[in-house]
DNA sequence: CTGCTACTTGAAGCGCGGTTCAAGTCAAGG
DNA sequence: CCTTGACTTGAACCGCGCTTCAAGTAGCAG
């Protein structure tokens, strides 16, 4: 076999993601091993590189099928980018609304009111979030 | 009765949330109804504002627990201030984290690579998101 | 009284993102 | 040869955040 590949274990340790994982993200369609070294499946190195891009997407709310779906992705797939375009949309308002949030955070954290939730700066703050 | 109580059904179109969500809030230890209206559960219209804060949290991906945990929270509590601060570097973190994906995916849209994830410059945005 | 509507309950079910389990298999080491 | 250890499989299970269901009930209109 091809020595440049990586079993899978020692793909689960360097992406930080369990074997059994890994077996999930092949039968969802988002990841395939290159080949076997016995029984083990075995990864081209480029797996790492598109796991680290799975953990991302997925850290940030994008469900595996999304994710799945835009690693499909062609240049020529007119509707599949108009989603990716409501995609980045919908990241923008979530970054503004955690900054929003991570203030509201910040205040409490220091805040004496008792309880902290009837602080009217922390209301407001939250007000601004949900508004 | 008193009459500046809100039934729940009122409280959940003006929430957003389903009687039924609003019902497992409640088992949960989220919110509490004021009373009853014969069976029906009737609200204080701050009700509203909590569900609001809570909502706003859960999207920013506290669970459920976390939220009643936060809620509870009272300024001598220094343990769960801390987790607190925990959180809001988190969301810090998340922050920046989004942000970044936000761009990679901001130029996928007008990208002309097939596939569009061996574009060397979104490769290269991925690398800073989860480095 | 008879509907009718909107709720009530506890229990079961669902979609997601996996993990865990039992039973089996391969490769290497002694 | 036999053991060990890390994998293999399909299937069952888990926690989360609810929704749905069946069976029942309060209030109101006619």
């Amino acid at each position: 076999m091809d020595d440049t590949l990586i079993d899978i274990g020692e793909v689960a340790r360097q992406s930080g993601l369990a074997p059994s994982a890994l077996r999930f993200y092949e039968r969802k369609g988002l990841i395939q091993a290159e080949g076997r070294n016995g029984l083990r499946r075995a990864y081209r190195p480029e797996a790492l590189e598109r796991l680290a891009l799975i953990t991302c997407a997925r850290d940030a709310g994008f469900t595996l099928s999304e994710i799945a779906e835009f690693l499909r992705a062609r240049p020529s797939d007119a509707r599949l980018r108009e989603r990716m375009a409501a995609k980045e949309r919908e990241v923008s308002e979530r970054v503004a609304q955690l900054t929003r949030l991570r203030d509201s955070l910040r205040h409490a954290v220091s805040c004496d009111h008792d309880p902290l939730i009837e602080c009217p700066e922390f209301k407001q703050a939250v007000r601004r979030v949900s508004g």
